[in-house]
Order: C-alpha cells, then sequence, then structure tokens
DNA sequence: CTGAAAGCGCTTACAG
DNA sequence: CTGAAAGCGCTTACAG
C-alpha cells in the first residue's frame, strides 16, 4: 500500500499533451522500462511479484498503452481496412457487422471506407490504408470494376473480396452461389405455374448479374421453356430502377407473369411500381435476392434467396486472420443462398 | 534521368518485410532523411530541384509514407473512432456517409466499432480507441445508457455524440428537434381530423422517446384533446416491436384512428401488423419519424418526419474537426426534422 | 528474472 | 536550403 501510494506520488504529471508512458511507469515502479513492457504483456517471463506491482501502478495512473508505438516496434497494426462502395446500401451491413465482431474479438480494428463507387475515391483510400500499415484489406463490393487493381496488386498483404466480381490470382474471395441461388428462385416461379417469367438485372456489369441471369437461364430451360430476350431487362441500380423496369414490363404484351429480381433493393421498387397498377402476387410474382431485414416487412412480404451475411461477413475475417496467422486456406469459398418464400409469389391467375 | 536510373539501383530491395522508408530514399537520393521527410510534406523549404528528384525517386520506388511512424512522432493519429450501437440499424447509415465523407476530404480516416448495445464491448471499444490514440470520438446510439461515461470522461480528446441522451457536461453533442419533429407529425394528423390519436414509443429510456412524448402531448393539449394513457405504449425496439404493439392498440375499445411512431423501423411493424387485420390509410394513418431510404417505397409509403441524416454526419464531422483545430464551437447543436406527407396517412374514415 | 541497447520510421527544433 | 541529433513510445534480441 505504501510503496503504491509513494509510487502514484512520484508519477508526475508531464506536460498536458503527453500520455503517461512506459517509462513513467517503470520509474514509479523502480524498474526498467523494458521491464514494464514484459509484465504488461503478461506472458515472458517477469516475477509475479514485480508483474503484479507494475500493474497495479499502471492501472492507478490510468496507463493506456500506445497502440501506435507498439505497431512501430512489431511492423503490425492489428487494423483492417474494409472498403464498401456504399455504406448506405443495406446489402452491406449485416456483412460489416459479422467481419466486425470477429474482428474485436480477436483484438482486430476495423477501419471503414465508403468509396461511393468513385474510382479517385477508392484510390484514396487504398492509399490511405498502405499509409496506415493496415494488416490487410476486404473489398465488399459488387459494382467497382478492375480499375484499382494494381494498387491492391502492389500491397503484397492479405486481400480478401466479399461478392466482387475482381477475380483475378492475387486475391482469396468469398462469393454467394448467384447460380444456383437463381435457379433456386426461377424453379420456384415454374413450379406454380409460371411460364412468363421475367429478369430484372443489374445494369452494372458485374459478375453476379451475368451468373443470376444464367442461372435464370437455366431454370427456364430445364423446363423447356423458350427464353424471350424482351424479358429480360437491365436497370439502374437500386428501387428506382426497379420501379422503372417493372413499368416498362408490364406494358409488354403479353405481360409476364412473374419476374425475378438481381436484388431486394430493386425488387423493393418493383413491388411499389408493380402495385399500382396490378395486384400481388395475383397479377406478378416477384421474387428479389439477398433477403434484407425489410424483405419480410413489405407488403407483400417479399419471397428472395437469402444470402447469409452475417455469416459471410464472420467468414471473411476468419479467413483473413488465417492469411495473417500464415495459415493456408483456400483462395476462393463460395456459399449457398437459401431461397424463403413468402406472400410475393403464388400461382398464376388464370386469364 | 541517369541519375534517376542510379538512384534506383542503388536503392536495393530489404529484407522482405520491411516496407521502404524515408531513409532508403534518402541514400538513394544522396540527401539526409530529414530533407526527404521535408521534400515529400512539400511544405518547409527544400529546393525544388532536389525535392522533385526526391518525389521522383519516392514514386519510383512505390513508396509510401508511414503513417504509424507519423503518428508517434506527431502525436496525432488523424484517426476518429466511431462508436455505434448497432451498425445494422439502417438509421446509422447515412450518418455514417455523411462522417465519412468530410473525414476522408480532410484526411482523416474513419476507425469503426459495433458496440452491439453490450456495455462490456462498449468498453472494450473506448479501451481500443484510446490505445490506438484517436484524436477525437464520435459516439452515434441512442440507446446505450450513461454506462461508460466515466471511461469517455478521462479521455481528455474531443467527444462528440448523435442523438444521444448522454447529456454531461463534457461533450459536444448534434440532435435533432424531437419535440418539435413530433409536434409537427401530431399536428398533421389532427389537421386531417384525428382526435383518436397512439403513441408507440421506445421501450428503451432514452431521451428521445421522452421529448417525442412530450411533442405527442403537446399537440394534443394544444388542440384541447385529452390525452388518453391507454393510447401510449411502449414497446421493444425495431418492426416486430411494432407488431405487437399495433396489435394491441387495435384490440381496444375504441380504437385509435391513427398512432405516430417513435420511429420508422417501429412503423414498418405497424404497417405490416395493421394491415394483417384494417386498411391504411382508411382505417388507421401512421406516421413515422426518421424518414430511412425505404420510407418511400413502403405500401402505403410512409409519412414521416424526415431527418437530414447525411447532413447530421457531415455537421458532425466538421463540428469534431473544428475542436481538433481548437476552435471553439458550441456544446450542442440542434437540427430540425420536417413532416414529409406521403400515403400512409388521411382523413379519419366516418364511422 | 531483469537491464541496457538498438531499432521501428518518422518529425522538428537547432545549427550552419 | 540542408544536415545531424534527439525524440515519439514501444519491443526484442542479447547479456548477465
Amino acid at each position: 500500500m505504501a510503496i503504491n501510494e509513494n509510487s502514484q506520488r512520484s508519477l508526475k504529471k508531464k506536460n498536458n499533451h503527453r500520455a503517461v508512458s512506459i517509462k513513467d511507469i517503470a520509474k514509479a515502479a523502480g524498474v526498467h522500462h523494458s521491464t514494464v513492457s514484459r509484465a504488461l504483456r503478461d506472458g515472458p517471463m517477469v516475477k509475479d511479484e514485480t508483474a503484479d506491482r507494475i500493474r497495479e501502478i499502471a492501472k492507478a495512473a490510468g496507463f493506456t498503452i500506445s497502440a501506435v508505438a507498439r505497431s512501430l516496434a512489431t511492423q503490425k497494426t492489428h487494423l483492417i481496412g474494409v472498403v464498401v462502395t456504399d455504406i448506405t446500401d443495406p446489402f452491406h451491413h449485416e456483412i460489416i457487422s459479422g467481419l466486425d465482431k470477429v474482428a474485436e474479438e480477436k483484438g482486430y480494428s476495423v477501419i471503414l471506407a465508403d468509396s461511393q463507387g468513385d474510382p479517385d475515391r477508392e484510390r484514396r483510400v487504398v492509399r490511405s490504408f498502405r499509409e496506415r500499415r493496415v494488416d490487410a484489406i476486404v473489398v465488399m463490393s459488387s459494382r467497382v470494376g478492375g480499375r484499382y487493381t494494381p494498387e491492391l496488386a502492389e500491397l503484397k498483404i492479405p486481400i480478401v473480396l466479399i461478392n466482387n466480381q475482381l477475380r483475378e490470382g492475387f486475391v482469396h474471395s468469398v462469393n454467394i452461389n448467384n447460380v444456383e441461388g437463381a435457379i433456386a428462385a426461377v424453379r420456384h416461379l415454374i413450379a406454380l405455374g409460371h411460364r412468363r417469367i421475367a429478369y430484372i438485372g443489374n445494369e452494372n456489369p458485374v459478375y453476379s448479374d451475368a451468373e443470376r441471369l444464367m442461372g435464370y437461364r437455366r431454370a427456364l430451360e430445364e423446363a423447356n421453356i423458350e427464353v424471350n430476350q424482351d424479358f429480360i431487362v437491365h436497370s439502374e441500380f437500386g428501387p428506382e430502377g426497379g420501379i422503372v423496369a417493372v413499368r416498362k414490363l408490364l406494358a409488354m404484351e403479353p405481360t409476364p407473369t412473374a419476374v425475378f429480381c438481381y436484388n431486394d433493393m430493386l425488387a423493393l421498387g418493383v413491388l411499389k411500381g408493380a402495385q399500382e397498377v396490378v395486384r400481388v402476387p395475383e397479377d406478378l410474382s416477384v421474387v428479389g435476392f439477398d433477403d434484407l431485414f425489410l424483405a419480410r416487412y413489405l407488403e407483400p412480404a417479399l419471397t428472395t434467396v437469402q444470402q447469409p451475411m452475417w455469416e459471410m461477413g464472420k467468414l471473411v475475417m476468419e479467413l483473413t486472420l488465417k492469411l495473417l496467422a500464415g495459415q493456408k486456406v483456400q483462395r476462393t469459398m463460395s456459399v449457398d443462398g437459401k431461397l424463403i418464400v413468402r406472400a410475393s409469389t403464388a400461382a398464376p391467375s388464370q386469364e
């Protein structure tokens, strides 16, 4: 006790702006600062007694070790850079949540940057991540082109992509199984009795769109339904695009009786646009992709292909940390979606 | 040219894991590393010629300055820690987007942590921010109690809160004007002819709920409508809570003809739950708060009080950077919401 | 088990 | 305009 109090007293406050350092603690404890360093990371052999004393003093002084100094010394920051094209897209949130949870548990922090789909900003983000010496980078974006590949390639730190169309050899990636998901969705519609089924895609040239479209085609083909090119429309990303697209489809003759959408955001607009003129699902069945949290609350509740987003986020971070630990992991993992049938799909009404 | 090539050549690669440093560049350029440091930050007087040469060499060598070393030397990290209670709550996204945009423009990075509403995790997050020596912390959460106030208080770095109920003296905050927003919402219902108006609140004991409830009361009082305590229900946060609450209300006798919800997430459930038994807005008008992006796409589109979230995010970051620049700013700022009338509200039907 | 030294990669007075 | 030195706050062989 007496010792402790003395120690605290001798810990004279430095000029405002200097946080208390390991050396201050060392002085107070009457040991070398390297000993303090050891004691604080419990690990390396330090006599229990000294270690305890040091820890007490440190605690009393409100000492928090400097991660920046440690990073400089160890050449590791325990920082994971995460690039998102648009943090406003609900698709990303659960993934980030999953990522962040695992990171936090393992003592890593996530540094987030929203590129807003702007290639210049993306460049700056990657540059900033480099300067900050992040240990690894996760890229989450279905929209971005391969444009900044070169910057990423130079980095020689682990890069992990989620549902990305960058599929070069140098990166690791986790992807949803788009083809199978789309097949499940369209088979469901066919099983309900639909023959005139449309696809509303993402006009951005992304693999995920091509793959979901491919699944759509396969499902139709296996049911011997001819693919009608007019029923394949691509529109601007987001709900507004869905509204525009469904209006176009409903103006056709004959009209489709069902539509499979690239994702839920599009389906959100489709539902809205369709219900201005017809009933869903009586006149038009609608299927989405993703299963955003809101899907179940829509009117009617949306049938969709669920992506296990939270799990994907966890998976990606686990994979990233394994890479950091030098473990070998497979370059590409794919996870399966799951069709969730709700109220937005039904048998076509007899005409 | 020749010089340049020679320089590059003399830049011998070090052992894999060491990035090229300012000293490597200095050696290649035949100058002291302090000169390189100056040249790279253009500012401090260096002969243009030398500066250019240094920059060329640095570029050719793929040099990126180490923010961690710089941080250690300058005692600034240009890192802003952002704590969110639940990154999955759509309310936060646009705010983060606004925050991030401003931060990025000013050379700051955002380090994000999701506390999941778990006080322990929140503690760890704050501790981690401390260790990383973030320059400032932004706390975004309407749910968290004052529990970690002490940790934050010790930090002696700027703390800025958004819509938070922590309203101690030591922090700065930006808040939506809850009372006025709620008054606008309820006045709108009254103007439509409603007299039996219910309030569905957030069961978590937060200021924002108390304030919106107060606005609700005031609006009723100014119209000489007696407040019916049965019409004030508090439920679990989120859409499910809204479903439960509206069922309860619709089982009353007489039933309310309109309901003002604490926020859009609750309203989302209310819309869903209500439409299982009555028509909206014919039998029940519904008003939300926030104007999440999805509000306009609901069926019927949701009347709600819009919070300028993106602007609030920007505002908060601007305020934070001002604090960092040592400028004086007011402790508290409040921004006004704006009633957006859509299809979920109408005059009560004659009974 | 502990100390002393060197090093991580920058910045910044201080001289010249 | 440039160099040399000291310092930021840690870690980690190397001795003892």
